[in-house]
DNA sequence: GCCGAAAACCGAAAGGCTTTAGGTTTTCGC
DNA sequence: GCGAAAACCTAAAGCCTTTCGGTTTTCGGC
C-alpha cells in the first residue's frame, strides 16, 4: 500500500481514540485503537512509543484541562481550593484513565510548572519550608483519592447477601447520589482548615 | 505425571507466591508464579478463578492485616484514627498491590463488617444518617489516596530539567523522608477535626 | 478389599497483546 | 529530477490468559 497521499495517523487522533476506549470500556490496546482507525496495529508505533506512549498521550489530555488561572487567586487557601476542584474535576471527566494514570511520575511540564507555583503560593503565604511538601501532598492525595473513588462502581460495598450490614445499608439509603462529590468537600474543607490553623498557631515547629 | 502423592499447590502458595512477585517486580502473571512453584501454568488454574482469582488472594491477605480491633476503642474519633492507620498500614506493607486492588470494589466480609462497624459508630455518635456515609467515604479517600502515594515512585514530580521549578526543588529538599506519613497525619487530623466541628455546630443540617 | 469418581497435575493449543524488522509507495527538499 | 524521509504494511517473535483433553493417584462407598 505505502505512503497514503493524506496521512491517516497523528498523535492527536491516536490519543482522542485511545480515550474514547478507555471511557468506554476501562482500558485500550493498541490493536485496538489501530482497528478503529482503520489501520494496521504496527502503524501506530511510527507516531507513539508504544503503549506507555499512548499512556502519556491520555495525560496530556487529562492534565490539559486543568485550570492554572486558580492558582492566581487570593488568598492562599482560596487559590488552593479552586485549583484542586479544578484538578479533581479533570479526572472526574475521564475517571476510568486515572488507574492508569497514577501509577507513573508526573513528567508534564505543564503540571509540574503548576505544583511549583503552589510551592510558591505556600512559602509565600508563610508555611515552613518543611511543611510545604506535605502539604501538597496532602492535598495530591485527597485530590486523586476521591477521583478513585468517583472511578469505581456506584455501589462500593456490596451488601448483597441478605442483612449482613444493616447499619451500612442504612446509611446507603440515606445518602444522596451526589456522595462522592459531599465527601470530597469535607475532606477538603477539612484539609484547608487544618492548614489555616498550622499557620495561624506558627509555622514554625515541623513535626 | 499424573497426580502427585502429597499436592504441591493451594490457594495459601499461590497468593503467597503471587504477593513476592507483586512486592518484587510490581505485577505479576500466571507463568510466572506457576515457575516459581515448579508447576506448569495450567495446575494453577485448577485451584484459582484465573488471574482475577489470584487478585483476590492478594486482596484477602492484605485486608487481612487491617485490625478491626482498633474500632472498639472510645471515644469515637479515636476508633476512627486508629481504624485509619491500620488500615493504611495494610497497604503499605505492600504498596505494589495498590493499583491492582483499588479498581474493584470491596466484597470480603471481612471488610464489609468492618465499615458495618464504622457506620454504627458514626450514627452512634450523633452523626445525621445522610452524613454518615460521605464520613465513611472521605476517610476511605484519605487512606486510599494516601496508599496510592506510597506505591508511587519517591520523587513524584521528576525536576531534572535545569532549575525550571526552584520554589519546587527548594520544597523537595526541605523535606524530610517522612513526607508521605506527615501529610497523612496533616490530612487525616484536619478530617477528624472538621468531623469533630460538625458534630458540634449541629448534626442536623445535612449539605 | 475393590472400583468408580474425583482430585491434581501435565501437554498442547488457540487467540490476544506488545514490539520489532524489513518491505513498498508517496512526498518533499535541494 | 532524485535521493531521503515519511507513512503505512506484512510478518513474525515472544509473552500472557485460558481452555481442553490426558494421566495418575487418592478416597469413599459397597
Amino acid at each position: 500500500m505505502g505512503r497514503p497521499r493524506k496521512a491517516l495517523l497523528d498523535r492527536e487522533r491516536i490519543g482522542a481514540t485511545a480515550l474514547e476506549l478507555v471511557d468506554e470500556k476501562g482500558d485500550f490496546s493498541v490493536p485496538e485503537v489501530a482497528r478503529r482507525l482503520g489501520v494496521q496495529t504496527a502503524s501506530v508505533y511510527h507516531h507513539v512509543d508504544g503503549r506507555a506512549g499512548v499512556i502519556e498521550l491520555l495525560r496530556e489530555r487529562i492534565t490539559d484541562a486543568i485550570d492554572p488561572g486558580t492558582l492566581s487567586d487570593v488568598p492562599w487557601d482560596t487559590a488552593l481550593e479552586r485549583w484542586a476542584r479544578s484538578y479533581r474535576a479533570a479526572f472526574a471527566a475521564h475517571p476510568r484513565t486515572i488507574p492508569m494514570l497514577m501509577t507513573s511520575p508526573i513528567r508534564a511540564p505543564r503540571v509540574l510548572a503548576q505544583y511549583e507555583s503552589v510551592a510558591g503560593l505556600l512559602s509565600e503565604a508563610g508555611f515552613a519550608p518543611s511543611l510545604v511538601l506535605p502539604v501538597i501532598t496532602g492535598l495530591d492525595n485527597i485530590v486523586l483519592g476521591s477521583a478513585l473513588d468517583m472511578s469505581a462502581p456506584d455501589t462500593m460495598w456490596e451488601v448483597s447477601e441478605g442483612a449482613e450490614a444493616p447499619r451500612l445499608a442504612a446509611a446507603q439509603a440515606a445518602t444522596s447520589p451526589s456522595r462522592a462529590d459531599q465527601a470530597f468537600d469535607l475532606t477538603l474543607a477539612g484539609f484547608l482548615g487544618h492548614c489555616r490553623d498550622l499557620l495561624r498557631t506558627g509555622p514554625h515547629q515541623a513535626p
